[in-house]
DNA sequence: GCTATATCTACCTCCTGTTA
DNA sequence: TAACAGGAGGTAGATATAGC
């Protein structure tokens, strides 16, 4: 089957596109906060048109006037007071950002808790220090060392309280002592100021209003709607809990200050041989620079994930948390650095915009007033951190940011699609000429005051979200188009399924002959980049494949091993998808590789419809058109992907070894993994210090990235799916009969 | 301030009854 | 006779509370 409609020919997009500089463009945004504008301005959408890749253009169609027009304005469906509500409600516009960060922290509450906090900035190991740390032999440990190490390996596996309890009981007896902590009273009072950034939070259930944290030794909160005081009620599942954000960013960047020399500022790339610009980080994207605009040019920011997971294996019940992982660390640490921020664990749908409150008051302290820390050489220094990237999977998404889920009509949060009904629901993106205009802030703005007028949602915008009330925080602009669930669990194994659905089809790649051949490739086949990485299964088990190991098959082995086993025409498709995929997921992403994914994307979609119908247009294929914009938004995909928080879920899940107080383990447990390095560095002896932190250090895996990103040539990678042959990491794997890889420099490359 | 004990929650396993 | 559903009882561990 040959289209000429769908193998689209390059265009020469340098012709059709301006560049700004990057410098004006910076001052310009620094001295009036109007138009944001990306590197380049002027990209090409598919129909040749000229629109702003971050604006998303602002040619708009006007909204359709709706008569039943209702006042639901002031109902509280949201959950949090309308006072919030009216603190906030002149942020929008062109307003002073610290003004409204001041705001955010200005409420009486807020006022005390902060007080609160600054009265508790005591020592964390002060419990610790005051075990007795006399040798309990000749050149042994004392009871603080061992009591640190042992609950190091017991944190590590862990390990329920009761197993503290009988080994320090154990320890105990073996050395005719009665200092180790064995009971629970003394094992909490050991934990107390570890546990200070730790906070539970109550909500009233009738009113979904947040009451407040609770404070020992002070009244129960009150909610702020019906005044009747809040008590925690595990049938309500009423409460939840958060560590606070200034002492995580504070321990984080205390922990690295040595190792990075206390430079952990965030900077731009240069640029490329051509005077491209180049897309290496979060730092090179235009939301950064919009950021540095506003907020000066020392910032540093993160990143925050959203999600739920089942907590058990035979019950309802899930655990929603909300992850935070810095940006300022070298790319391959922040992937170690998640943190729990909150926690809420429940059967019912788990209330974010309440969850989500104390992390947005919080992050708005910390822009304005920055996180006060000692860096490796004793000097004070106070760091400003902001939000950069929300990521959140098609689920949790649209209640984050209160937008329309994907299968309702204009359910894709980057651009107004319609959607086309299909059946009975809509959720079919089906290819648009002209591309529907992209969402931008102002836009969005724009529909969420007629939805709340209206009370309806309009063009796919539902409610306010209390995201949106974090510092410089805009909606869509830094939500992520998350690559994780969108193309590797999502359009990949959608492909699969398509192949292997009916045996009359001639794309039909599901034959015994054809899934004998593909298993015997798979399995012989070693890609010498991935090898710690999850080993592939057969393709008969693709439905049960991980993201990873989608990514793996898509990436790495889809396309040599489908060269004889495929259709031209469908391998070709698939082709283009996997090349602007790989150059998107680069290290360093130059404007040109933005600009051909996003041409390759488009061929993608038409060739999709065409060959598979229009049925085949899922909002997962349509939100990877989205992925070269977000780009230029937030610098490379891999950057906010889901893998490094979807990846600490397990973690998480093993934390919990009761069914009661689960929300409470989980995050003392963080907290306690946290610490008990800091406790090791400072309270240990040499080789009981080496012999712990080994033990706490986290196993660094590699991830299942493009080689690509591991440093393979460029110009190899680029043009991996035209030829009959992988290249992988500088190996080639050229022939599926040696079924090994051989080195690229012998092959005379 | 601290300890010991009771209480509570919710998951898991086993048993029994029902249905096809 | 197999498969399934539902209930009873067992259990771990967090939390509450009485009492020293």
């Amino acid at each position: 089957m040959k289209n000429s409609s769908m193998v689209m020919l390059y265009i020469d997009s340098s012709e059709k596109r301006q560049r700004v500089d990057g410098d004006e463009l910076f001052e310009e945004e620094f001295e009036e906060e109007s138009t944001t504008t990306d590197s380049f301005d002027n990209p090409v959408d598919s129909s040749g048109d000229v629109y702003d890749y971050t604006t998303g253009g602002e040619s708009l169609q006007e909204p359709v006037e709706d008569e039943t027009q209702r006042d639901r304005s002031h109902e509280p469906e949201d959950g949090f007071s309308d006072e919030f509500f009216e603190e906030q409600s002149d942020e929008e516009g062109d307003g002073n950002d610290m003004e409204q960060c001041e705001n955010l922290t200005s409420n009486e509450s807020d006022m005390e808790e902060e007080a609160d906090l600054e009265d508790q900035q005591c020592d964390i190991l002060s419990t610790l220090r005051k075990l007795p740390n006399d040798p309990l032999f000749q050149d042994g440990p004392s009871i603080a060392e061992l009591t640190v190490s042992v609950l190091s390996v017991l944190i590590k596996h862990s390990s329920p309280d009761a197993l503290k309890i009988d080994l320090f009981g154990v320890m105990n007896v073996a050395f005719k002592t009665r200092l180790f902590p064995d009971t629970q009273y003394q094992l909490k009072k050991l934990y107390a100021p570890i546990l200070i950034p730790m906070r539970q939070h109550l909500f009233c259930k009738s009113c979904y209003e947040y009451a407040g944290c609770t404070q020992k030794g002070k009244d129960a909160p009150v909610c702020p709607k019906c005044k009747r005081e809040v008590k925690k009620s595990v049938k309500d599942e009423n409460f939840f809990y958060t560590s606070d954000l200034n002492s995580t960013f504070k321990n984080l960047l205390e922990k690295n200050s040595a190792r990075y020399n206390g430079k952990f500022l965030e900077t731009p790339s240069s640029r490329g041989e051509k005077d491209e610009k180049l897309f290496k980080d979060v730092a090179d994207g235009s939301v950064h620079l919009k950021l540095r605009g506003r907020f000066g040019t020392d910032i540093n920011t993160y990143n925050f994930f959203g999600d739920a997971a089942p907590a058990f294996e035979a019950s309802k019940k899930s655990i929603f948390s909300l992850m935070i992982s810095p940006n300022f660390l070298d790319k391959a640490d922040r992937c170690h650095q998640v943190t729990l921020g909150a926690i809420w664990v429940g059967r019912k749908e788990p209330p974010m915009d309440i969850i989500c409150l104390p992390f947005v008051k919080d992050a708005a302290r910390i822009a304005t007033h920055g996180v006060d820390w000692k860096d490796h050489d004793g000097k004070e220094r106070n760091t400003k951190l902001l939000p950069l990237v929300a990521i959140a999977d098609t689920v949790a998404r649209p209640k984050l940011i209160g937008s329309a889920v994907h299968n309702a009509p204009f359910g894709c949060f980057l651009c107004h699609h319609p959607n086309d009904e299909c059946g009975q629901a809509y959720n079919r993106f089906t290819v648009r000429d002209p591309a529907p205009t992209l969402r931008s802030h102002q836009s969005w703005q724009r529909d969420l005051k007629e939805a709340i007028e209206t009370g309806e949602p309009t063009r796919g915008v539902k409610k306010d979200s209390i995201i949106a009330k974090l510092p410089g925080f805009e909606i869509p602009e830094n939500v992520g188009a998350e690559a994780m669930h969108a193309g590797d669990i999502g359009h990949t194994k959608t492909l699969l399924k398509i192949w292997s659905a009916n045996y009359r089809d001639p794309f039909y790649i599901f034959s015994p002959y054809k899934r004998a051949k593909i298993d015997e490739y798979i399995h012989n086949v070693r890609l010498p980049s991935l090898s710690s990485s999850r080993l592939m299964t057969g393709i008969s088990d693709f439905r049960t494949w991980k993201a990873s190991q989608a990514k793996t098959w898509a990436l790495h082995l889809s396309l040599p091993i489908l060269t004889d086993l495929q259709q031209t025409e469908h391998l070709a498709i698939w082709g283009r998808y996997i090349s602007a995929y790989w150059r998107l997921c680069k290290s360093s992403i130059s404007e040109s590789d933005i600009l051909e994914a996003q041409l390759l994307l488009e061929e993608v979609s038409h060739g999709h419809q065409l060959l598979y119908g229009k049925t085949a247009m899922t909002s997962n294929l349509h939100q990877t058109l989205h992925w070269p914009v977000t780009v230029t938004r937030l610098g490379p995909l891999t950057e906010y992907t889901a893998y490094p928080y979807e990846g600490k879920f397990p973690a998480i899940k093993r934390d919990v070894t009761s069914t009661k107080g689960t929300s409470q383990q989980v995050m003392e447990r963080a907290l306690l993994r946290e610490m008990l390095p800091i406790a090791a560095e400072e309270l240990l002896q040499e080789d009981l210090k080496d012999f712990t932190l080994k033990i706490l250090e986290r196993k660094k895996r590699k991830l299942a990235c493009p080689p690509e990103v591991r440093g393979a040539r460029k110009e190899e990678t680029a043009s991996f799916f035209k030829y009959h042959k992988a290249v992988v990491n500088g190996y080639v794997i050229r022939s599926f009969e040696s079924q090994k890889y051989k080195n690229t420099d012998k092959l005379g490359q």
